[in-house]
DNA sequence: ATTATTACTAGAACAAAATTCTAGAATAGT
DNA sequence: ACTATTCTAGAATTTTGTTCTAGTAATAAT
């Protein structure tokens, strides 16, 4: 059927060894080179993840913009939601660990209640692009992330209680079911990053911190009115 | 090449007159059939898209349990992301007619605010399902169906602004940015709506909806405090 | 120093899934 | 009756994510 014998095989015939366009910087160690190359898949894998979500995403525009071959990517990966747990644990660590820095350092109700607020605000509008991504929740993680975020997840709203639970009892704060805290306190935030972000508001949240502030502080506050 | 003349054109051979799996009732008009074939379509693609997300599902699927072909599928929604885009657009008109239906004949502005939050808890809890499906928010919008909402957004909008804005000058409401109202009266809603349909909380929008009700009209009526 | 072992890179091959294509059937319009 | 249009059907194709095999650099073990 062929042209001779010499055609035997002729898949997977091209060595790899020949080609070495990716040697970048010799003095590199591989290590260095490879987290590189990793932060490089996450970045640009982010840019379009937040751009056009992760369905839409294709690995191999992935793939060229962050100059990785296929294998690479699947060694350090797994698959193309594999890049997007990554950013997605990385992101909720940041943004939990900046939320309580933010809270617990304060002394009253009011100011710490203000303080989540702000953050977020900040936050949203400092990296739009992450802030986006997490937003979206397109994300199908695994098990095992999923229980790793659970995890993180009730040690997070343990130290929000905590320190909510001191100002509850001393009468500031309403009494009110756990899991009602956050969504009444970043809730209205997070639909005006929602928005912004996805261009229905011209308004950045960290123009209208004050008054989202202000309004959810009012929202949680124990109240006694005069009329 | 081939055996004879008379292997021309072996593709597309099978004449798929031949079967006539589909005919459920001669009796139908066959205008009738189509559009049950749609909502067929509608209705399967819903429970698989609120179930395992759009990308997760495949067509597949979709055909088989709808018992529709590729062909008429392709016919009537264009791509996977079409249906998709048809049952957002109708959801989210479902949605604004019952948020307006349960606004405007309120006469007070607190009996407003209340009525808005406490529908959407009802409707969330009533329709999971499409609930989830809006707020995953995994929807790539082709620019046709993003204008056509950008508008129903905005005549929506504009019907909302004309009820508030009497309640603001009478004093009742705060005056705030046009755009801050919807995130401060839903925001916490859809929070607590999110993480109910996710199953990250166990208590249903409509069993808080009093709390949520109370708390989004305290974070956007005019306060004069005492202390 | 030499030899396993391991971590990593590379891209061709593969498989699965979405979409296009061709064509026939039903219906509406003239 | 005939023509155009809408709809149905499934085979064929394309696209795209992932696997596979094979190689290289770095490290550990002997």
């Amino acid at each position: 059927m062929g042209n001779s014998d010499s055609d035997i095989c002729h898949r997977n015939m091209t060595s790899p060894t020949m080609f070495h366009k990716r040697q970048a910087g010799k003095s590199q160690t591989r290590k260095s080179q490879t987290s590189a190359l990793k932060s490089r898949v996450m970045e640009v894998s982010l840019a379009h993840f937040s751009d056009v979500g992760i369905e839409q995403t294709n690995v191999g525009d992935i793939l060229q913009d962050a100059d990785c071959s296929v294998g690479s990517l699947y060694h350090h990966f797994g698959s193309k939601e594999g890049i997007a747990e990554a950013l997605f644990v990385e992101g909720v660590d940041h943004f939990n660990a900046g939320l309580l820095a933010a809270l617990l350092p304060r002394r009253t109700a009011s100011t710490g209640i203000k303080a989540m607020v702000t953050f977020c605000c900040e936050w949203v509008t400092d990296q739009p692009q992450l802030a986006a991504f997490l937003l979206s929740r397109e994300i199908k993680l695994s098990e095992l992330a999923r229980l790793e975020l659970r995890e993180k997840d009730r040690a997070f709203g343990q130290s929000t209680y905590d320190w909510f639970a001191p100002h509850v009892k001393s009468g500031e704060l309403q009494a009110l079911p756990t899991g009602l805290y956050m969504p009444l306190i970043c809730g209205p935030t997070l639909e005006c990053s929602r928005m912004w972000l996805s261009g229905r508001s011209a308004r950045s949240p960290r123009e209208v911190a004050a008054i989202l502030a202000e309004a959810s502080w009012q929202s949680v506050r124990k109240s006694v009115r005069k009329s």
